[in-house]
This record gives C-alpha cells, structure tokens and sequence, in this order.
DNA sequence: GATGAATGAGTGTTCATTCAT
DNA sequence: GATGAATGAACACTCATTCAT
C-alpha cells in the first residue's frame, strides 16, 4: 500500500504510463503536487526535490515548465483566484437582493478554503514571491474583499441587511472564512459542504434584516445533511478556532 | 532616520552603553527583537545573523540565551500565551454572566493579536518547533479555544446569549479575531484599542440574547473613541479582510 | 612540483579531462581521497573542502555520493574490513595445520596494515560514527580477533602450536601487527612485503611447536628481499616501535 | 550518586571545601580530569566546557593554569612520558643482564599503558600539538625506542638474549604494548599488574635465550596471581586484540 | 523533454579564546 | 583568581538553480 497523500497516478509521469500528455496536464500535475506539499509542510520545508519526487520525475525536470520555486508557489495561489474569481462572476451574473449574494459568497468562500488550492489564497506568505506577483497578489485580495463589501452595502440599500459598517463586517466574516484555510482537514468532523452551510449561515444572521430567518441553508447544497435540525447543535469544525 | 522598526535604544548592547543590565533584560531583548523580525520576515527569511545585528551583537553571542532558533521562536510564542492565559485568568476571576466574560476575552484577545508576542500565537508555524513544543503548542490553544466555549455555553444556560452551538461560535469568532494578528499593522488606520472595541461589539451582536442592546462598547476601553456613531461607518481596518 | 601524495590524475574530475566515467568510480575517488586525507590529517582536522578541493570538485558535489561525513568514515573503514575478510576467507578455504593458517594471517595483515584502507580498521575512531556502524564495527573486530584465536587453537590443537593462551597470543600478536598500522609510512626504509614477512616470522616464532625452524618467510612474498642474511640485523621499521 | 567516572571529591574547587589549595594542586586537578575526558570522549569530541564542568569550575578559569586546550593536551602527554622515563631510570640505574632489564622495562610499560596518563602516549594525536611540542614529543619516543633495543642488544652481548634484530624486536614488542593502551579498560577482566605479568613473559619468552625458563614473573609483581599455572590459559585480556 | 551531476550562496551551530569586571 | 559574556573562525549540511549530455 501507499500511503502517499496523493495516490500515485496522479502523475502524469508514472513509469510503464503513456507519457505523451499535454504539457499542461503536466503543469496541472506538478502544481496538484506542489500545493498539497506547500500545504503539508509548509514552503520552506518543502523542497523541490519533495515534490519531483512525488511525480516520479526528477528535479530539474520541474523547471521545464516553471521557471523557479516561487512561481509554482505563485501558480498555485492563482490557480486558487481563478476560484474566487469564477464564484464572484457567477454570483454577480446572478443578481438577487444583497444579503443573497452575500450568503453565496459566503457559501462559496467558505468550501473553496476547504480546498488545496483555495487555502493557498490564506495560507502562503506572499513575501515568499517577487514583488512583480506579490503586487497582483495584493490587488486580487482587495478586490475580493470588494466584492464581500459591495454585498452588504447592497443588502444595506435594499433592505436585506441591517445597517452597519460594511467595511468592518466584510471583515469579520471573511477573517472567519480565511480561517477556515489554517484549520479544515479532509479527514476532520466536517464536511466541506456542513462547513460552509454553517458558516453561511452563522456568519450572515448577525447582519441579517430579519434575524434568524434565513430559508436556512442558503445557497442549498447537496449535501447529504445529515439529521441536524435548525437551531440544534450540530455542526462540529474538526478541532478548535484558535488555529 | 533610522528605517529600522525597532528604536536603537531598545537594545541593551548598545555601544557606548552602559552593558551591565541584568541577563534576563538581554534575553527580553532578543526575543523583542527576534518576534519583530519573525514577523516582519517570516521566520524562515529572518537569520540569526539578522537578529543579532539589530542587537549590535554577533549571531554566537545569541546562544547564551538560547539554545536553538526554534527556541527563540518558542519562546517568543510561549510569552505571548502567558498574555492570553493571564487574560483568561483575570476574566475567570472577575465572573459575571456568560456574555459578559466572552466579551472581556473578545476584547483583550483582539488587542492582544495587535501585539507582536500576541500576533505569534497565530502567526508562527508550529511546524517550525520540536515535537515537543508543538504538543504544548497544541494543548495551549485547545485550552484557549475551550474559553470561548464554555464563556458562549455558560451565556447559553445564564440566558445571557441566545442558543447556538458553542463550539461553532467560538470557532468563528476566534477565527475572526485570529484573522487580526494577519493584517493589523502598527501604522494603519485604527488603533488597537478601536479594532478590540469594534470586534467586541460585531462579533458578539450575533448571539446576544437580546440583540442590539449590549452596553455599547462592552469592557469599556479609555480608548479615545473619535466621534464614530453606533451604526455609522467609522471604523477602519487599514486592509482587507482577506488578508 | 605537486606535493600532495595523491598524484592528480587519481581524480576522474580533473579539469578538461573526460567527466564521463562511471559513478562508482567516482564514488571510489572520492573514497580514496578521503582515507588519504583522514589518515594524513587526522578526521577532525580534514574538513570536506579539502576532500573536495583534491578533487577538483566542491563540497556540496560530495553529497551525490554519500549523506554525511562519517558515512565516508564509515565507507573508508569498511572498504578496509573487506579486505581482511577477503584474506581470512582464503585462508579458511585453504586449510592447513593451525600454525601456517595463522602464519599467512599475520602475513597478510601485516601487507594490509600498510594500506590506506587498512590503517582506516585500526586508526579511525569508532567514536566518529554513528551508533549502528559504531555496532558494526565492533562485531567486525570481534570476528578478526576470533580468527587469530582459532588458527593458535588449532594449532595446539594439531600439534603446529606450542600450548599457550590463545587469546592472550592473539592480543599480542594483532597488537603488534595493529600499531604498524600508526607507523607505516609509504616512504619508509622497508616496503610493506618485507614489514609482512619479517613479523611474520617474529610475530610466531615465540609460540611455534619447533621453536626457530618455520619455512623462513612463511608465506612466500616475491619480495626483492634485500641480501638480509637471517640472524643478522637488517630489517628497518622506519620509526621507532612506540608510534 | 554520581555516576561520573571521577570522584566529585577529585576536584580542588568543590563548593563547601577548602578553595584554597596551592595552585600546582589545582593544576593537577585539571589535568587529572582533562586526560581522562580526553581519553573518554576523544581530544576533539571533549570541550573545555566538559573540562571545566567536571571540575566545577568554568572555561575561562583553565586558562589561568593553561595557554591553550592543546597545552593541556601536551600536559596530559608531559607527565605520561615522567613516568616512563623514570621507569627507565629507575631500571638503568639496576643494571643486571639485557633480558632482565627488558622484562622490567616491558612489565612497567605495561602496567604504565593501563593508567591514564601512560595511555595518553599512545593515544593522543601528536598533530593536535603545536610544532614545538610535536619535535619534544617525537623525541621522546624515540628515546622510549632506544631503551627497549638497547636492552635487546645488551641481552644478545651478555648471552641473554637470542640473535635477533634489535630494532624489528623492540618493535614487535612495543607495539603489542601500546595496543594496550587502546584496550585496556578499568573495568575489565584483567589487572593492570595481570596484564603486565602476562605481556612479560609472552613478549620475552620468544626472543629469550634459555626459552621458556624465565623465573616465571620476571620483576615480581606483589599481584594476587589468581592461581593460573604457567602455561595454561589463564589470563583474560578484556576485549579482542584489534582493537 | 529529461537527467545526473555539479555549484554557490547561505544557515544554524560549535568552540577555543578573549576581556571587562 | 574567577566569571559572564562575547566573538571570530570554522564547518557540515541544504537547496534552488544550471548545464552538458
């Protein structure tokens, strides 16, 4: 058996496979690899060595399709904003008063920093990249936080949401979600779904017009929802909120 | 000027100065020092050598006080817990009802994340310590987080705060408040204090009992509260909430 | 004029010459050199940069081949151990009366004494390795000093050898054949076939049956032997007999 | 209990004893601790903290009674050599035949390689020595040389010694005894005079005249001889003889 | 496209030695 | 005489990166 995070076929390079894939699958494969060790280990501790080895190639083969270290870091993470940014697009293309669309967001957020490539966004050091990256780095943050803000302003404005500090609440909500990046475990309690359920609607009943009457659930998920009753205890994040 | 964060004379080994204060002052000074740089840096980034020269003192002279890096690092971690847990200890002390006590340890852990021994408890990687210290490491912030819980559990039973699932609330809250020790800065726009007030009032508005009527500003702070009516934008987060 | 020992075409890095040779070959350059330079300069004192510097090659190049330095220690040593294994197994298969067993021991001890891998059983310092080689080490030893045991028992037990303590004989004789290792020196007055025949003789004329009457030279050597009438002063150990 | 091989009482610095013994006592002391921690750990591996440690004193104060580690070292080497050359001395001024001044010479130096100091011949490196010290120490060895050959030669003009090589001899037999300095272990199975008694007889009786018919024990020794007749195996040398 | 081999720059750590007190 | 503190010089080891093949 082998007990590697990733099963071994993930590689595109595996001995006795065809190895004629597109190169992007490659990359795709190299940057799967990468992140899950960045996460596992942190990025420093992570070698490339670690990671070619994982994908059964060699180190210096890495380099033909990034050119150093801290561009697979930096593809990772934009991998992860592509993420964002795609949930953002859909949610804006949806329309829907305020306070719905924050509760997607939310939703979204939330399941996405229960992925690799999500917790990247939260859980790399941009000082880890050139100032080039660590400049778009910053811009695609404001900009997600834009987007949290908008939401309540609009919730604000038409009455979905209560009146309050936009700024600040985007805030605490998504210093919430970001959170969830440093905790979340594929084999914890939770589900990614439960998790984001919870949250959406923890996370939005403080702000909410009419407290406490959301159509619970928000943005439904299909997840199987396991016997927990609204407003009964239920939901358990894996281990404890102080990280 | 002097672009250095720390002022020179936060060194005891400052040439031309007197050099004969106490060892544990020195040791202080190291970690001061060291916990800035970790932070500034990230630890992997900040070499001893970095440390000692802010010190005006070599990089072997740093092993009369500590056996390792990661020691330093520890110990920088380890003054910042005695912070929360003397906080937890006076709150403990004080009683009062369940909400009361979550929000005296909602307001001191925020102005607590604003500190750089504070920032330590979640911004270091407890991956960086020996198996040993990570398990104190871990026991430490269990122990944290179950404050949280049981100030929200015993809100909960005093009618204090409205039923929730604790350990749900704490986690979202302590992920907020965690969330501080990423993006406040010395020169943003609010000051600790304001952050600690604004984030005592948000995150627990949510699950009052009766909502919207907490004694406005909780554990009253002497902070200069500039003019920021209730309800009106005034608070301000130097970044987004993304961190 | 180079003075250093080993002539520098012995390393297959040289510059401009043909870098194609096969690892194991480097890997045993490597290994040669290193012995010299432990044996020369004691370990402590040869630092990786000199191995590397004989080399035409740096440090860090010497870490395709082995983990560590002690591993190098280790690997020197144990090339030494299999030659002495090599030799007593020949023995062993050869047979014969327990004192010409013993005879063509000494004899091919003594030649390998004065080898670079050989001195490395006998001036090296355990201490230097880890614990399990440190293990491995010792049992070699032990198995050395068990064959020097069994050829004098068997010897008495044949008839060959006088009655005697077979283990205090065989203390006293790897003694003896032990400290060539700390005196041979290649540029000394005898070459190391003659150190090999004359102690040969010394070494086991005190314990033969026929006191006085071995072969003369035991196992033969096609040594030039230098017009040395028996009886009569002629054999030169280069140094004195305490070290 | 301590478990440290000297006695705490060794030390002249003792807490809570008299601190004021002549400073040749307390330079004793060092070297009394610094050639067994040599001997112990090996001269690399052993600081001048472990040093000082053992003698409850700190670093710096070594450096009242010595210049540098490597004085300490020659010390430790010094006053070995004392004792051998009062051994020859002491037999020189006897007089008597060759064989009998052998035996002496070889019965002390053997019982001289069981002590500390007397190790310390064989088993310092004499490249850890400055030049200066290194000529002394080379000479000195010699001369060690040329007392065993002298006697050699002597014995083989007065009729007590058989033909044979002096110098080849000598050095058979002084190499047996300096392995005893390698092996030799407090605790082991045989005395210090056992052994000694032992190496004599073994050692002479190949190159003695009259084989085999030494007065058995050569220079008495007062050694509870535990009933082991002549000739049979009887005494034990504690580990292997490689060392 | 991939590799084996090599490198340069750096990093924590050790330790004999010095010096002001 | 003794110490606490500091230092300089080294050293083993790591790793991202390069290059000839």
């Amino acid at each position: 058996m082998d007990s590697r995070p990733t099963p071994a076929d993930a590689s595109p390079w595996l001995p006795f496979e065809n190895r004629r894939r597109a190169r992007d699958e490659k990359r795709d494969a190299v940057l799967r690899v990468a992140v899950q060790l960045f996460l596992e280990q942190g990025y420093h501790r992570a070698t490339l060595n670690d990671v070619a080895e994982r994908l059964n190639i060699t180190k210096p083969a890495l380099y033909n399709y990034f050119r150093s270290k801290d561009e697979i870091l930096y593809a990772c993470w934009s991998l992860g904003r592509e993420l964002v940014d795609d949930a953002i697009a859909a949610i804006d293309a949806g329309g829907g008063p305020g306070l719905a669309r924050l509760r997607k967001l939310v939703h979204a957020y939330a399941e996405l920093m229960a992925t690799d490539f999500g917790a990247s966004l939260v859980r790399f050091d941009p000082r880890d990249l050139t100032e080039a990256h660590r400049r778009i780095v910053r811009a695609a943050k404001k900009k997600i936080d834009r987007s949290f803000r908008d939401y309540i302003a609009a919730g604000i404005a038409d009455g979905s949401v209560r009146r309050c500090d936009p700024k600040l609440s985007a805030f605490a909500i998504a210093g919430s979600l970001n959170w969830i990046g440093h905790w979340y475990q594929r084999d914890g309690a939770s589900s990614p779904a439960e998790i984001a359920d919870e949250f959406t609607l923890r996370l939005t009943e403080g702000i909410a017009a009419t407290p406490d009457k959301p159509a619970r659930g928000g943005p439904k998920t299909k997840t199987a929802r396991k016997a927990s009753a609204p407003g009964k205890q239920g939901r358990k994040p894996p281990r404890g909120g102080t990280g």
